[in-house]
DNA sequence: GCTGTGACTCCTT
DNA sequence: AAAGGAGCCACAG
């Protein structure tokens, strides 16, 4: 038998394995991953990674919204990227539109691909 | 080794 | 709808 892959690696492949155009929550990494409950690990995990080939743009907070301080660097930096991929984000957050503040739009389904 | 701090999430008020 | 609290866990001081 294959030794198993330390859990640090599994969630970085979980993470790498969200296609182009696409977005998944901490928490929904983590199960994938095989380690339900561990959504900060997974922010850690991708905070401590260098790897330039590591989607770490395409993570979200379970409820969408990017998970850095509103208007800071970073939140900037995840929200261009996530445009620049097709993914339409507003005030921070994907359009995935579950209703709230005048929304009026449709609900394109961008949440749980799986 | 204990405390505080998060790129978190869920349940209860 | 918004806020509080508990659970979670790695890391820095």
């Amino acid at each position: 038998m294959p030794t198993p892959p330390d859990p640090a690696a599994r969630i970085l492949a979980a993470v790498r394995a969200i296609p182009r155009g696409e977005v998944a929550g901490y928490g929904e990494v983590a199960r994938r991953a095989g380690l339900p409950g561990r959504a900060r690990w997974v922010a850690r995990l991708l905070a401590a990674s260098d790897d330039p080939r590591m989607p770490w743009h395409r993570v979200l907070r379970s409820d969408g919204r990017i998970a850095f301080p509103p208007e800071s660097e970073a939140w900037r930096e995840q929200a261009a990227r996530l445009r620049a991929e097709g993914v339409e984000v507003v005030e921070g957050r994907v359009h995935v539109a579950r209703a709230q503040r005048g929304a009026d739009a449709l609900d394109a389904e961008v949440w749980g691909p799986d």
